[in-house]
DNA sequence: TTGAAAGCGCTAACAC
DNA sequence: GTGTTAGCGCTTTCAA
């Protein structure tokens, strides 16, 4: 068995409490600080973290419950959320949810039971909605997704705005025919599609929107035949990264080219976008810092629980890339005005 | 404050030793389980998970340690293995060293705090070689890299045979004069060149192998200098997908294309690797499997820690795309045969 | 500044 | 089957 602190105690001739001081932050005496460090090198000694914790009564533990860790948007939230959470000496526990309520329901449960310091959460619609996030011994900060105004501090993007930008580079652009592809499952895929519904009304205009799983299969399937319809959109955007891959595969499986045949822009600036044909142009977030924004705000909650409850939202940015070029029938002298 | 056990043993009229026993699996009558059960659900009770762990002695948790989850290899591992604990009843702490030795002995403290069942560990090249698994207080499984034999479990790619079937499919697509880049912190990289040697030399020839840091930028300023170079390769093989990524970077800088100004070939079936151009000739790593089986070995050698020490080799699978097809010299009437 | 002692919430040994 | 009790390893009063 490995040494404790009544070992350390032994070895360095003190009691065990001022041990637990030497090796913490108490007032102890140089010497004795001294001699307590050497003892606990020589025994090699480990605190145990869960005796710490149980008899403290905090755990120095947040935990992060998203959807698939493999989509890249939660790849980099979730490194940013453990660098802050490990530079604040708190440990982070990953859950993934697949986008399946009943998970989310066990592992806001498992939160409970390990007694996390807080929860950074990227919920379904459905359960954005249910929560009552005081129902709970943790402050929960909401990422990428939000419930109702208020309940509970959130970092997001400013959806609407950002499909909207979107929607007006390729009217800009010459297209007039959008088609858009939403997540069904979450508050940020309805939030795009009321900015792309809104941005093309102000142009009098009207897209067809098409809410479907958040999935590149899902993607794919609805895009390819989507394409084969009579009354072909002459671009497309895709909510999120899933989507836009799949539309893209669905393209390249029928042959077709952007912005050729078709205009296609997304969100999330995730590498192959950037690699692709002349690039795909995207609204790219700011992936890091909405992570890193999040632990922020969880550990000055934590700090002051009487805040008040805090909304950041952050601006997306436009990345026009080749995918978005003129539309053929704009495109000067060869084309119509 | 929440409900404890002693509370709902109050609440149920039995001794806390009873709903422990009833909320676990221990032999309660029928009849006094439903009455605890029932307790529990109203009080809104929760297990604590430390003071359970503490009293226990085992923590059920598992320590996973990679470079960075970000990189697609680990973030696919990671959800493998974040599967397979969840299944198994346990929670995954997930540690990123940045390819950085002095944040690895960290984490493995760490570990040895949190007093882990056990680690899953890719550690860099300098501390496979220092480490001695059995120092620690729990067993270590190693993945994508490994260090001196028989030392302890892993689970890893047949790395110089993968390497070996990329440079036999270059030469036999007609390619003779083949780069290698690789990475320089991890075993995976020699082991990689090493294959890529003995496979030129098999056939009389050698070619050049360069070892550099295990990311884009630095491959992509690497092989921007080496296009530039009288000498260039006709073939290139970068052996992770991060270098991969920064070699295809330097070509579309360079103005140049795969495979007619030069083949291009590596490691790792990223998302991108098939939609770029007519595609990026691959070694396909089986990364969920890598994971899965890394948590079940680790989860065997718990349950039976007399086990003898294992390796489990997997074989990569060679996708052929579009960036090896023949080369312009060998593509018959028009070319040398 | 240091030590003695209580106790965090739970499980497991033992007794009935 | 059920209850009583000790104690996991630590931090934190409280007293000296």
């Amino acid at each position: 068995m490995s040494a404790k602190i009544k070992d350390v105690a032994a070895a360095a001739g003190v009691s065990v409490a001022t041990v637990s001081r030497a090796l913490g932050s108490g007032p102890v005496s140089a010497a004795l600080r001294q001699r307590v460090e050497e003892a606990a090198k020589q025994l090699g000694y480990r605190p145990n973290l869960s005796a710490r914790r149980l008899r403290s009564q905090h755990t120095q533990t947040v935990g992060l419950i998203v959807s698939d860790i493999r989509n890249p948007f939660f790849t980099a939230v979730s490194r940013a959320v453990e660098d802050a959470a490990y530079q604040a000496g708190m440990r982070v526990i990953l859950c993934n949810t697949d986008e399946n309520p009943d998970k989310e329901a066990m592992y806001l449960r498992l939160m409970e039971e390990e007694r996390v310091s807080g929860v950074i959460f990227s919920p379904t619609r459905d359960t954005a909605r249910r929560l009552r996030p005081d129902a709970y011994g943790f402050p929960v900060v909401m990422i990428d997704r939000s419930g109702p105004a208020g309940q509970a501090d959130a970092v997001v993007l400013d959806n609407r705005l950002a499909a909207a930008q979107l929607v007006e580079h390729l009217l800009a652009q010459g297209y007039r025919h959008i088609g858009g592809l939403f997540g069904n499952t979450s508050s940020t895929g309805s939030e795009r599609h009321a900015g792309f519904e809104a941005a093309l009304a102000a142009h009098g205009l009207a897209g067809e929107g098409r809410f479907i799983a958040p999935t590149a299969e899902a993607a794919e399937t609805v895009v390819t035949q989507w394409l084969a319809e009579e009354q072909r959109p002459d671009a497309l955007i895709a909510s999120n990264g899933l989507l836009l891959l799949g539309a893209l595969r669905a393209l390249q499986r029928a042959g077709l080219s952007s912005p050729h045949d078709l205009a296609l822009a997304g969100f999330d600036n995730e590498v192959w976008t950037g690699l692709v044909g002349n690039g795909l142009t995207v609204i790219e977030q700011p992936v890091y810092e909405i992570g890193r924004t999040a632990m922020e705000m969880l550990l000055s909650r934590l700090d002051d629980p009487g805040l008040s409850i805090r909304s950041v939202v952050l601006a997306g940015r436009l990345l026009v890339r080749g995918s978005t070029s003129p539309h053929p029938s704009a495109q000067g002298v060869f084309g119509q005005p």
